[in-house]
DNA sequence: CTTTAGCACTCCTTTTCCTTGAGTGCTAAC
DNA sequence: GTTAGCACTCAAGGAAAAGGAGTGCTAAAG
């Protein structure tokens, strides 16, 4: 059943005074804004109470919405307003800021989020499982020392210093050198121990160990790029908010995304946007707290993930607004050349344009 | 002027029920301990509160330590226990666990202490100013693209890829590795920024670029590992404290943790361990909190610190044996031979015996 | 001279009780 | 359908009282 013009905008008034008071909300002060009785409105209360959109903490006290209201807020009633000038600016700013000080702004990506939207935040880096090694590179330090690099398919390069119990000539080096490059290269990590198996017979002991260091020092940089990382940052904002007053309801939820960030919403599907509510999310702990988390593209049709944590109380519109904005952001830098002095992403990906909402 | 063999007991005392009970501690509980009077007691406490060693809340509350009197405490009457031999164990299988599974202990020994003495705790990676590059590698990839390899002093290998505007031969690869080799070499940041420009005019402009962006990367690593690096954990744990049951005391010293965490102290002295006592503290911020900060050997003469960061009534006893256990672990793992599977250190230095104690 | 028992006093904490006021639900009139 | 009116509810706040842990001081005992 539809709800009467009037109501939703009776549910939105509510909602908003709730968002930004934290107090019940009375029907005089709807009642005030909508140019009717405040009489009129305790009957439109009582509807929306029973509808389960509003809720009542106690008799005698103004309303407050449900995660039923809430979710009809966002879905409907928000304005949809895009980030303002400053807003966007602002932003510009610290995403400029940072570009600089440090390579890789994804790993800040949360950090910078939780201080654009003042809540705590999260980040995920999605891994890519498909990466394997496209080219070994072994260059002699010593008598039996070289250097071993990895390039990998994304075209990252990592590189370590390795020292044997071999003497190690060119000839040798070189013969190392084709063995990874025929036998381990666009593998995936388990197929590279399989071979490092079936190799195993045709070497010297001591050749093999040589070997398998250097294939184990490549797994673990594939084992390393495919681990989805999630980072949290700005957990100590919610101190300042009224619902997190109490001590141990703001130990919970911090320990929570400490501790059990993994945990933390990861949205499989490609949505730009995704707005969790209080009981909407899956993990018990996060009943109470609301949950906006939007994906950007890397480039290399890779994707990265940012969230946004806080009550269900959470200013959703300046939320959403400033987030995809954020992630939108994110996207066109990588999709055109992206960091000064560095020269990581070769090919410069179309740039997927991002719908801005749910 | 010495106090009365009674007197220490007696401070010891209060410290200690202080420690464990944060509640101001009555004539009556100390007198059961000694076999006295409570009335002596109170004569005793009398004179050690104008001595400064003992502090009232109010008439008619039992006693709290001073500064003063914690500071007597540590350095006199605080009983020097080893770790016990459980927590050894678990403090060794916290160590092992991690160190398996991520590369270097060094980034995490702020969160592995701050789990075995359950405070917050901070580690301090004290940069590498006097490092330099060993020597540079260029590794042909197409017709304009080469990986460049950087060896710094401490056998450390990075590389990336590196794409040019030019067309890149053998010989003119060759030709840049030399005169990166001859000229960049052995140098610290200032003077590679130096030696570029009298260079510059040497080359073609294109080559120039080459080269400099290769320079400026080296450099970049030289930044990087330079920089000391301040990383927090476990700031939540103080939520659990009774003297931050004031959700705006817990979050000043929270957010003090997170944004200014530089300011946290760094003894510049060799002291293996350290131990500040409120207003011992120079930063303000930290008036009422103690830190314990020990440091360890990485080997290449370098040193890293780990502190801890809590109320006045810490418990010191245990964090000092924690913490100097730790630290002591930490620089024999790096005096012997370090991580499995990786070969980062080469010349296994002679491990540096730390004594216990302040 | 030190220790201790005794006692009045202080002041924090807890509890109780009351008041206040915002907000409600219901009814009856418009 | 809307509104004014009214009795009712209930959390929040404050004052007053009770309770109690702990003190300082005095005077007597060791």
């Amino acid at each position: 059943m539809e709800l009467s013009e009037r109501k939703k905008q009776i549910l939105k008034a509510v909602v908003e005074h709730y968002i930004d008071s934290a107090e019940p909300v009375g029907s005089k002060t709807i009642a005030k804004e909508l140019g009717v009785s405040s009489a009129t409105i305790r009957n439109e209360f009582a509807e929306l109470c029973e509808l389960g959109y509003l809720e009542q903490p106690h008799t005698s006290a103004g309303r407050v919405p449900s995660p039923q209201g809430y979710r009809l807020y966002v879905n409907e009633l928000m304005e949809r307003r895009a980030v303002s000038a400053q807003e966007a600016e602002s932003i510009d700013e610290t995403l400029r800021g940072r570009l600089e000080d440090m390579g890789g702004v994804l790993t800040n990506a949360g950090q910078l989020v939780s201080t654009i939207v003042n809540y705590p935040a999260y980040s995920v880096t999605s891994g890519n499982a498909a990466l394997t090694v496209e080219r070994f590179e072994l260059l002699p330090v010593d008598a039996t020392g070289f250097i071993s690099v990895v390039m990998t398919s994304d075209k990252n390069v990592k590189s370590q210093l390795q020292s044997t119990a071999l003497a190690f000539d060119a000839a040798r080096l070189s013969d190392l050198k084709n063995l990874l490059n025929t036998h381990f290269t666009g593998k995936g990590r388990a197929e590279m121990s399989a071979r490092l198996m079936s190799v195993s017979e045709q070497l010297s002991p001591e050749m093999f160990l040589v070997l398998s260091r250097t294939v184990e020092y490549a797994a673990d940089i594939l084992d390393e790029a495919s681990r989805r990382d999630v980072e949290t940052t700005g957990a100590s904002r919610i101190l300042k908010m009224p619902e997190y007053r109490d001590v141990d309801k703001a130990h919970e939820l911090m320990t929570f995304l400490v501790d059990d960030k993994e945990k933390l919403p990861v949205p499989e599907d490609g949505a730009p946007l995704q707005i969790l509510i209080g009981p909407e999310n899956v993990n018990e702990a996060l009943h109470d707290t609301s949950v906006v988390v939007a994906s950007y593209d890397i480039g290399d049709g890779m994707r990265g993930l940012v969230g946004v944590v806080g009550p269900t109380r959470m200013d959703y519109a300046t939320v959403t607004a400033r987030l995809s904005y954020f992630a939108e952001s994110l996207t066109k830098m990588f999709g055109k050349g992206l960091p000064p002095a560095e020269t990581k992403k070769t090919d410069p990906q179309k740039p997927k344009e991002l719908s801005s909402h749910v």
